[in-house]
DNA sequence: TATGAATGAGAGTTCATTCAT
DNA sequence: TATGAATGAACTCTCATTCAT
C-alpha cells in the first residue's frame, strides 16, 4: 500500500486557497461564473447570466472585477499554479527519496493526489484549458512562472534515473513528453471524454504507471 | 526505411475533399473563416471580420451558410472523419500484414501520414478540438459515426497481438488509452504547445513508438 | 325567386380580367404573392419566399415588377374597381327599375353577386383592406376614381326613394352609412371573422336586407 | 337628456390603467411605439425609429421588452379588454334597467362612452385591428377571454327583448350582427375612414341607434 | 427572358460596461 | 457596498434589389 499522506501534506502547506477576504456576494459571483464559463465557454457566457445565477445585480460583478476578462483571470490563473504546485516544491525530490520505497509508489501517490485535486476543481481546469489558447496573459504566466520550473524539475529527476541506469537512454525531452502525456491522457480521457463511465481508479492509475515505467525501463 | 506509399494510397482513395461545387467566393469565405476561428475561437469571431477578410459582403456568407454555426459545422465536421478515416478502413489490417515487415514500421507509416495530414489541416483541427465540448452536434457525430468504429478497430488489433503473446496482458482499454494518448500527446505537444520549436520529426516519432511498444511488450 | 342573371350580365360585360398578356411565370408569381401577402401581410412577406413558392428565381420577380410594392399594387389595385364596378355602372338604376319587382329583390341580387365575387377573390380583398391604410396610392385611387362615384350613385338612389316617401326622412349620409355598413358587416363577419362557421347564405342575406329596409322604412 | 354618468362610473371603477411601475423612459418608449406602429404598421416599423422618437437608446427598448413583438403585445393586448370591458360587467343589465328610462337612452349612453374611449385610444385601437389577423396570440385572447363573453351578454339582452315582444322575431345571431356592425360601422367610418370630416356626433349616434331600433322593432 | 450569386443597408437583438441612486 | 436602468457599439441575420451570365 502506498503512503499517501506525505504528498498531501507538503501540498496543503503550500497551497493557500486565498478564498478569504471575499464577501459573500463575491463568492457567489465566482461560483456562478465557474458554472457558466464551464458550460458555455468564456466567450459565450454573459455577465448578465452570471449575475442572475449568482443572485446579484449586474453592476455588482463590475464592482469586484473591472472587466469580464478580469473575472476569468481571477478564477483561472490561481488554478494553474495550484495544479502544478507540488512539482515545483523544493523538497519534491527529497520526499521522493525519503518517503517512498519505489518510484512507482511515489508516482502513484502523486497521481492520486492530483487526480483528487482535479476532480474537485474540474470545471475550473476545463475553463483553463479552453482559454489558454486565447489568453496571452495565461500563456505568459505558464511560460514564465510555472511551465519551465516544472519542466526543469522533471528533467532533473529523469536524468537522475537515467544516470542510475534505471531509465532507457533516449533523449530526456522525449521521455518527459512520453511519460507526462500518457499520464495527462489518463486524466483527460477520464474527466473530459469518458465522464460518465464507471472505472476503478486505482487500477487504471496503476496500469498506466506500469506501462510508462515499462516503456522507459532500461533493457 | 519504412514504406510510406501504401498507407498514403488507401487514404487518398477514400477521402474525397468535396470542395467541388463551391463558388470562388464561398471558398474565400471558408478560408477566411478557418483563419479567424482558429485565431480567436468560434464564439469570439465575428461574421463581419470573416467577410472582410474574405473580401466579400457580409450577406454573402449567409447566402451560403444559413447561420454562423452552420459555417462552423461545414468546416469542422468533415475534418473529423477525414482525420480518423484510415483507422476505419476495412483493409487496415490487411495492409498492416502484407505491406510492413514489423508492427513498428507500420505504426511509423501511419504516424507520419497522419502527422502530415494534421500539419496541412492544423487550424481546422484546432477549431475542431476547441468546439467539440460546446457543439452537441459534433459530439453526436463523433460518438455515432466515427469514435466507436475506431475504438473497435484498435481493440481488435490490440487483442490480436495480445493473443499472439506479443503484448502484455493488461486490460485492452488501458492499453488502448495508453498507446493512443502517448501518440496524440506527441502531436499535441508538437503542433499546439511547442509550435515553434525545431525538431527532428522522424526521430521523435520513432522514440515515441519505441516507448509505447516497450511499455506494452510482453515481458 | 330573385332574378340573378341581369346583374351578373352587366357586370361581366364591364369587368375585364386583364390576366391576359401574362407569361406563365408571371401568373405563378402573382398567385404565390397573393398567397404569401394574405398569410403574412405585405410587409412581412419576402420576395424570396414568393419566388420559391412560385418556383421562379428571385430575379424573375423583378423582371416583371420593378419593386415589391409595384407587385402589391399590380395585384391589389384592379381589385378595388372590380369590387365596386357594378355600383358605378351607368345603367345601374335602369336595371333596378326594369328587372326587379321590388327593391329588396334587387338588393338581394346585388348582394349575392358581390358575395360570390368576394368569395372568389377573398385573399386579394383581405390584402387590399390591410394595405389601404399604408398605401397612399391606393387611398388616392379610391378617393379619386371610385369612392366618390359609388357614393354619388348611392346617394342618388336613396334620395330617389326618400322622394317617393318610401324611406324615412333622415340625413342621406346617415342612411347611406347605416345601410352600407350593415351590409359590409355581413360580409366581414362571414368572410373574415367567422370564416369556418356554417351558414345559410340566402337566409342571412335576406335577414340583413330586411333589417336594413325595416330600419329605413318611412313610418 | 340621457344620463351619462352611471355608465362612466362603473367603467372607470373596473378599468385600471396599470401604467404604474413604468420608468419614465419606458413610458416614452410606449408612446413612441404607438405613434410609429399606428403610422407605418407594426411590421414596417423599426425599433431604431421608435428609440429615436422616444429619445432613448435602442438597447433600452430591449431591456423592457424582450422582443419587438412583446412590445406590440404589451401595448395592444390590454386595449382589447378595456375596449369591451363594460359589456362584460356583471351589473350591465342592472344598470340598464335601473338608470335609464328607455333602451335607446341606454344605448346612447354606452355609445357615447365607448366613442370617447375610442377617441382617446384611437391609435392603439387601429394597431389592434391591423394586427389581429397576424398575431395568433391576440386572436386567442379575443376568443378565449373576451369575445365569447361579450357575445353571450348581448345574446342574453336581445333575447330578453324578443321575449318581451319588443324585437322582431329573427334569429338572434342575425340581430346581433346587424346591430353591432351598424354601430361599429359608425365608429369605423368616423374614426378611420372620414377622419377629418366635421360631424355632429350626438346627431349621428342618435340616427344610427334609431335606424337600428327601427330595423329590429317588432312590427 | 430567366437566373441566382452577390450585395449592402438596415433589421432586431445582445451585452459588457457605466453611473446615479 | 450594491443596485439596475441605461447605454451604444457590435453582433448575427434578412432582404429588396442588381447584374453578369
Amino acid at each position: 500500500m502506498p503512503q499517501q499522506e506525505p504528498v498531501d501534506q507538503w501540498i496543503k502547506e503550500i497551497i493557500k486557497m486565498s478564498d478569504e477576504k471575499m464577501t459573500e456576494k463575491q463568492l457567489k459571483i465566482v461560483h456562478a461564473a465557474v458554472e457558466v464559463f464551464a458550460e458555455k465557454g468564456y466567450a459565450s457566457s454573459s455577465t448578465s447570466e452570471i449575475a442572475q445565477k449568482a443572485g446579484v445585480a449586474e453592476g455588482t460583478i463590475f464592482r469586484h472585477y473591472k472587466t469580464k476578462k478580469e473575472l476569468l483571470i481571477a478564477i483561472v490563473s490561481p488554478m494553474m499554479s495550484k495544479l502544478l504546485a507540488p512539482f515545483v516544491l523544493n523538497d519534491f525530490k527529497e520526499v521522493l527519496e525519503t518517503d517512498y520505497p519505489t518510484l512507482e509508489d511515489f508516482l502513484y501517490a502523486v497521481a492520486v493526489n492530483r487526480m483528487n485535486f482535479a476532480r474537485k476543481h474540474l470545471k475550473i481546469i476545463k475553463i483553463l484549458l479552453q482559454e489558454i489558447p486565447f489568453q496571452p496573459m495565461l500563456q505568459k504566466e505558464f511560460k514564465e512562472h510555472i511551465g519551465s520550473r516544472v519542466f526543469n524539475r522533471f528533467t532533473e529527476i529523469l536524468e537522475h534515473f537515467k544516470a542510475k541506469g534505471e531509465v532507457v537512454d533516449l533523449p530526456t525531452p522525449a521521455l518527459l513528453r512520453f511519460s507526462s502525456t500518457a499520464m495527462i491522457g489518463l486524466f483527460v480521457t477520464h474527466f473530459l471524454v469518458l465522464r460518465d463511465s464507471p472505472w476503478d481508479e486505482e487500477q487504471e492509475i496503476r496500469h498506466t504507471i506500469r506501462l510508462i515505467m515499462n516503456g522507459m525501463a532500461a533493457k
